[in-house]
DNA sequence: ATTTACATACATTCTAGTATGTATTTATAT
DNA sequence: ATATAAATACATACTAGAATGTATGTAAAT
């Protein structure tokens, strides 16, 4: 009916994102319309044209509040350390937020599954969608690099190559997970592929 | 303008088959119609509707073609042993696939990242989309049941897990390379990720 | 003669986006 | 403190375009 006073505003925004996840998760992100996230928030059209320019700004803006969100959350429950044991750490705290956060979850499982990943779509996206990618190999490098210094790996591996085989173990489980497909718990399986694997490649 | 012969009208189908693939892997699923598939291919809507309902059983249809083609050139490549060598030589088989199969890559692609898993689609196409998935976790826990069996595995070690563990590592590396957002070489990577991992397996 | 393999034309639905209306806050001036 | 102006936070109504599916037409093959 009318106007709200800026806290009330800012509740609106996120009403809509929220409902934006749910319909986006139900539907798929293309056949989604702008009246049925509307109808969800408990609003009309016009609101979201109130707070997002079109379709894409509004699927951007989710994509950048729920990764900045759970990226700030889950910062200080991040070991600080680089041996492998550190890097196991790492990739189970993560995979927990998958495992307890359902909303994250199912965002994250929208962004895998439930998206056409088409090049406009990427050119509007794009910047922001690698902020957790790269954090993680980041963090995958420094421990490579720390254990490889100590003479704690197998002299003949290529961290290049490895790099991408933790990070895609981590991916691959998460998306495997997520699909529901093959549903089973993704921190314990983590846990023991990554066991496993760093076991591979001590001497 | 008129009818061909029963060869011609079977080039048809696959014209549009093709077409179809380019056309969604460019433009994804849901954002393709019709008209620009028929021009593609060199036809028009009305060639389409002759072959097929409608978009989700043209789409359909193109996934059963390509899975059910790949699976049939492929099995006489895949070893016949059971041991982790050849379960090894089994995924490197198919990356191998992907690697060097451009169409067939296009397909995995379009169909990892560039569709929107709904509900309705997943009803209309689910049971034609887990061969192969099947297909892997079959061989896989043949050779994880022999492997034990010989006492060549580590005894602390849950096959039900592990199961997940390999086919989430070999999903996940193709996922990764698949997605173009750091392109490496899958082949190489499965080949060195298993590697690692199966070390790690044994005793 | 009939079916096939399409082309063409059309009708209908759906939806993004826009334009406008309006009640309430907030800011400003007195 | 009050009146007024302006901006805010939406709702409502509408438009324009696109895309699916259908209905019909038609030339060649069988």
């Amino acid at each position: 009916m009318a106007r709200k006073t800026k806290d009330d505003a800012e509740k609106t925004r996120q009403a809509v994102l929220e409902a934006a996840l749910d319909v986006f998760s139900e539907r798929g992100y293309a056949r989604t319309t702008f009246d049925e996230i509307a109808a969800r928030a408990g609003f009309t059209k016009g609101a979201i044209y109130w707070y997002f320019k079109n379709k894409v700004d509004l699927l951007s803006a989710l994509i950048i509040e729920y990764l900045q969100r759970k990226q700030a959350e889950i910062l200080p429950l991040l070991p600080e350390g680089n041996t492998l044991d550190d890097l196991l750490q790492y990739f189970v705290v993560w995979a927990g937020a998958d495992k307890e956060d359902i909303r994250f979850a199912k965002f994250h499982r929208f962004v895998l599954c439930q998206m056409e990943w088409s090049e406009a779509i990427i050119a509007h996206v794009d910047e922001n969608l690698n902020i957790i990618k790269d954090f993680h190999l980041e963090k995958i490098n420094k421990v490579l690099l720390e254990s490889s210094k100590n003479g704690i790996l197998k002299s003949e591996l290529d961290i290049a190559e490895i790099q991408h085989v933790i990070l895609s173990i981590y991916m691959g489980i998460i998306f495997s997970s997520l699909s529901k497909r093959h549903e089973f718990d993704m921190v314990k399986i983590v846990k023991t592929g990554l066991e496993i694997l760093f076991r591979g490649l001590r001497k």
